[in-house]
Order: C-alpha cells, then sequence, then structure tokens
DNA sequence: TTGTAGGCGTTATCAT
DNA sequence: ATGATAACGCCTACAA
C-alpha cells in the first residue's frame, strides 16, 4: 500500500485514526502535545494509508521550501567542456538528499538572464536558499544579493570578489603558486600560461597570482585567454610555440586545452615533456586517460559540493557563515612535466 | 523599486490600486473579467511593487509547480566521466526556461534511492512530471511509474527498455550499425567493443546491435565491458591487444576510455589508425582535442534536451505522445579511423 | 465589471 | 492532551 493512487491528505489520516487533523499535524511532526498512543496510531495508519505531506501545502505554511537554487550559465561548450559543474552538483546532491533537500536549476541564457532570475526566486520564494558559482567582475548578482539579507547565498569564489556575502574561497591562488613554484624548481624559467575567458573572476584571479608569483621568482612569462575550448587552446598553444625562444612549460586552465595542447606539441615534432612541459587544471579522467598521462592541478571538487551543501543549511538555520576555504589543490605529477631541456 | 524587501502580496496591490484582490488575480493572470483601464493600472502598480506570486501559493492553489524533476544516479564517476547529462540539462534548462518552468533534480545515493525519490515525487507532488533517464535493464522505475498515469513521464531510452511509458528512442542502434557497416566497409573482418557497465539498458542495447551486425555481415567481434573509466578501458584495450590476432578496431562506448585505447596502442607502439582503428562514441571536445582527432559518433544531446522539454510539456498539457526518435548519430570521421592494414 | 467567500493542504495558535 | 480555527497567498466560482 506503499503508494496511492488519490492523494490522501492529512484529514483521511485524521478520519482513519479518529482524531483531529491537528493532533496528526504534531504527531507526525514528532512535536510535543499528543500521546504517544495516539502519535503511533497515526504514524501507522498514514503509513499505511501512505501519506506523504503535499510539498506546495508545506512550503506555503511554513514558508519554507526545502529547496536550494543553482543558475547556470547556459552555453553548453562550457557546460560540457568540464566536468566541473557536474562533479559540484554531485556532491551538493548527495548531502542536500541527507537533509530532505532538492536542487532547483535554472539556465540564464540572455544577458542578464542570471540577474532576472535571482530577482525572481528572491519574489517567488521559490528557493530557500541559493549557490552563486561562477562570478563575474563586477558581477551584479554580488550587490543584488548583498542588499537582499533574506535570502541566503553562499558563493563559490575568491573571497575577493564575493563583496561580504558568506564565501566558499577557492584555493586557486595558492595552487598557482604551487604550480609556478613546481616549474621553477624543475628549472623552467620561462612559462606561459592558457587561460580561460577573461571576464570569470577566478581566470582574473589565477592570472593575477600566476603574473606575481612569476615576477616574484623572476621568470618570463606569458599568459593567453581563450574560451576553453580545444580549438583555442590549440591557437594559443602555437601561437606560444611559434616563436624561437618559446616557453619551456605551459599551464592549461583546463585538461581539454592541455590535451590539445598536447597534440599541438606532438604534431610539431615537440617531444613532451622533454622539450616542453604541459600542466593542466582541474585534474579529470582526460588527464589519466591521455597518453602520457597529464599532469595535473587536482582537487576534490564532489567535496566542495558537499561542503557547500552543508554551508547553505547553516546559513538556512540562521547561523553566521563568513569565508570558509576550500581543501587546498593537489599536484598530481604525472607525465607530461620534467626538468628543462639543457640546451636553451 | 524593482525588488521589495518585505514580500508584497496581491493584496498589497489591490489596496494600492483600490480592487479586490480578485480583480488583481484576473488582472494579473490575463484573463477576463475586468475592464482594460483596471487591468492597465493593476498591471502597473504590480510592477511598482515588484510583486510576483508566491511559489508555493500559486502551487497549492493551481497544482501545478512548474517543476520537472530529474533523478541522477549518484555516481559522481559516471557522471563526471562523461558531458552528456550536462548537456542533456543545458538543452533542458534553456526550453524549460522559455516556459517558466524549472528543473528538480536530485541525487539518488543508495540503492533504492531512485525509485523512493520517483514515489515521494508522486505523493507530494513536488513536480508536475518527471523525466527518465538511464534506465536499467528490468528497471522497476518503468513499472512504478506505468501504474501511476497521473504523473506525468518522459523516458529516454530505447523503446524496447521502456514499457509503454511516452518515450525519447535514443537510436543507438541504428548508430551501431552505421559504425559497424563503416568498419566493414574499410575492410575491418575483426572488430571489438569496450562497452559500458552491463546493467544498463542503453549498454545492452548496443551490446545487441553490434552482435547482430557483426554476425550479419560475417565479421569476428568480441565484446567487453567496464564502468566507463579509462582504466577499466585501458584493460580492456590491452586485453584485446594482447593475443597475435587481435581485432584490427575497436569501438568505445566514451570518449575517455577511447582516448585511453589510443594511449595504450601508443605505447605498444600499434600505430593508430595504420595498425589499429579507434572510434568512441559521444563526440565531445575530448575527440577533437586528442591527437590524433578520435573519429566518433556524434549526436545533438542539447538538441535531445530541447526535444524532451518539449515532450514533457506536451505530457503535462494532457496531449498524448507515444514513441518519438531522436536525431540520428553522424559519424565524424577524423584521424583514428582508415583501411584495415593489409599484411593481416 | 466588481467584490465576497471558499478552497488548496499544512502548520500553528488558541481555547477546552 | 486534544480539537476547533485561523493563518499561509493565490485562484476561482458565485453573487452583487
Amino acid at each position: 500500500m506503499a503508494v496511492q493512487k488519490s492523494k490522501v491528505t492529512i484529514f483521511d489520516v485524521a478520519k482513519a485514526s479518529g482524531v483531529s487533523s491537528s493532533a496528526v499535524s504534531y504527531a507526525l511532526n514528532g512535536k510535543s502535545g499528543v500521546s504517544e498512543d495516539t502519535r503511533a496510531k497515526v504514524l501507522k495508519i498514514a503509513h499505511e494509508l501512505g501519506w506523504k505531506p503535499n510539498g506546495a501545502a508545506q512550503a506555503l505554511a511554513k514558508s519554507k521550501t526545502q529547496r536550494i537554487g543553482l543558475v547556470l550559465g547556459y552555453d553548453p561548450k562550457l557546460l560540457a567542456v568540464e566536468s566541473y559543474m557536474m562533479e559540484l552538483i554531485s556532491g551538493l546532491g548527495a548531502e542536500l538528499e541527507k537533509h530532505d533537500y532538492s536542487l532547483l536549476v535554472r539556465m540564464a541564457v540572455g544577458e542578464h538572464a542570471k540577474l532576472s532570475i535571482i530577482k525572481d526566486w528572491i519574489a517567488t520564494g521559490n528557493v530557500d536558499a541559493m549557490l552563486l558559482v561562477n562570478i563575474e567582475l563586477g558581477d551584479p548578482c554580488v550587490t543584488l544579493l548583498e542588499e537582499h539579507t533574506e535570502m541566503p547565498v553562499l558563493a563559490i569564489a575568491d573571497a575577493s570578489v564575493s563583496g561580504n556575502l558568506p564565501t566558499l574561497s577557492s584555493a586557486d591562488a595558492d595552487a598557482v603558486r604551487q604550480a609556478v613554484q613546481y616549474l621553477y624548481d624543475l628549472g623552467h624559467r620561462h612559462i606561459a600560461r592558457v587561460a580561460g575567458p577573461e571576464m570569470l573572476a577566478h581566470s582574473y584571479i589565477r592570472d593575477s597570482a600566476f603574473s606575481d608569483v612569476a615576477t616574484e621568482l623572476g621568470m618570463r612569462y606569458r599568459c593567453l585567454h581563450t574560451d576553453y575550448t580545444p580549438e583555442t587552446g590549440s591557437e594559443a598553444t602555437k601561437r606560444l610555440l611559434s616563436f624561437p625562444e618559446h616557453p619551456t612549460a605551459i599551464i592549461y586552465d583546463n585538461d581539454v586545452m592541455a590535451l590539445s595542447g598536447l597534440g599541438v606539441a606532438t604534431a610539431e615534432g615537440i617531444t613532451v615533456p622533454d622539450d616542453l612541459s604541459i600542466m593542466s587544471w582541474d585534474d579529470s579522467f582526460m588527464c589519466t586517460a591521455a597518453y602520457p598521462n597529464l599532469t595535473a592541478m587536482g582537487r576534490d571538487v564532489v567535496g566542495t559540493g558537499t561542503k557547500a551543501a552543508e554551508l547553505l543549511l547553516k546559513l538556512i538555520d540562521g547561523e553566521r557563515v563568513g569565508n570558509v576555504m576550500e581543501e587546498p589543490y593537489e599536484l598530481r605529477q604525472r607525465g607530461t612535466t620534467g626538468p628543462v631541456p639543457a640546451e636553451r
């Protein structure tokens, strides 16, 4: 009798157990105000009848939707090119599931779509909280949400671009430092970075860290921007390799571009890692599938999703969440990085 | 004045425009029963006040949530290894957005989690319809949903495994035929398939088509199953290549495994495509990033998502949807397939 | 054309 | 401990 055809309400349960609807409500919500006997009976009957609370009614009465909102920028290319978002959703969703929360997803297709979706959620109350990802430089969403303190928000971003919103801070800057230092230690003195879109805040953060560290260490460096696709990645690589004194190591902002860079090098007769070292950001399956395996800066994105869910639930509970640091990246040394070529 | 702090209701709008709440409701919903003058005034004031209908209240009154449910099997590995789901969500979400629908996502973590999430949605009415993907052989979800005709469902699967549910049929079987014929025409007479998990219905469909066509054409063939990861893909490839008379062409069920297969071949001194042809399923960025570019069976997954959204909305409107065919795959010939080696 | 009132299913307050 | 009863915000007959 698990599931009934016609929806059974709290009144049906009340009638069947010979008590009032409020008694049923108390019993089902584990609140005091009802004897253990009746509670047991009500629970039993509710189960037999296959009763489940109607979501809309519950949401209306409690002004709680049990939903977390996530806006995705609609660019199938960007979304498909990286496993980041899917991993984040996995971690997020799995943790939310434990607390009877769901994930409400909307695609922001046009220009100000993201902003208007957020406004919509604030006004309609269709979510209890929001997760803000892929923040852009000067993102108006941040300002809007700063004003609307009634809507709990967690930003996943570098703390420097998320205003005073509670933030799960990326470890990007540190990771860039770690990667560059690693190449330095291998003897590289001329490196390049093939970055993602310039307007993304995390591109900017990585860009800055990259030039800062390289400068600090007295390295020559170059940074080219792409749209994350292998085509633009290849192009950037070709440009970098077109000079006789080309960089001896390249760090790519994602794995697809690293893979395409590896291809370009191979096609041009440049041996990796003997003549050129290649590093990928965001270690994915692709990195271990490629030959040679790609050295990568990896991190636990699923774990980040889990953490984000925990923090969001805290925010919903009214707890304060400041600026929480994400787990650091981990350098996974594989087959595409090595000492700088001697004769250069 | 776009967005207000305290939530504004239709009563506020009614008071501000000097009419009753029902007049406001009619005006805002574009229904007759109110003069054009008052309608205009109400709309203006509602906009000024930043009124938006409360989602829960609307859902309760209309028993319509404006939400489509999607259950994802929680296996971050499987989810992350392919861009399929993210692309599907992109297309789905973008189309839903046009009709003011959102996507409600939940992760099925345990064994019967998927089933109980579906039961939950049936009972709580938290979604207006569901999309069923990644159906397994003998999937109990299909049976459950067949019984609950009150919940509109669209299955994305081969029609043979989705019972009598409305289905957006995959073109998998045809695509397998096309791929095998292509290899046959190149002269290959001994081929292999490195497939995904055996319990997935679409693996089974492809397996069957594969053996059928190969038999028809009088080809030798082999089929090994994996869990979609590059590790198991490599392993399968090694096993296939370990025999002196190994297949001259391998079709992989996803791109990561095809890439890892390419790596294994390269590492063993087998030249692709001269000594071995490699084909990938599900053309992704990885295929054009790899060197040489991977020949692949590609399809418009985003388009499938769009189509699915359209069909779901029809179902919600009470229209009948039978068995709609997905757009066919397209063979994208690139650098990893070629004529069968002469001296074998 | 307009306003009044009841219903959607729960939760929560108030008497009893 | 229990049972009416009023929110929650919107929609929609039904009267006026």
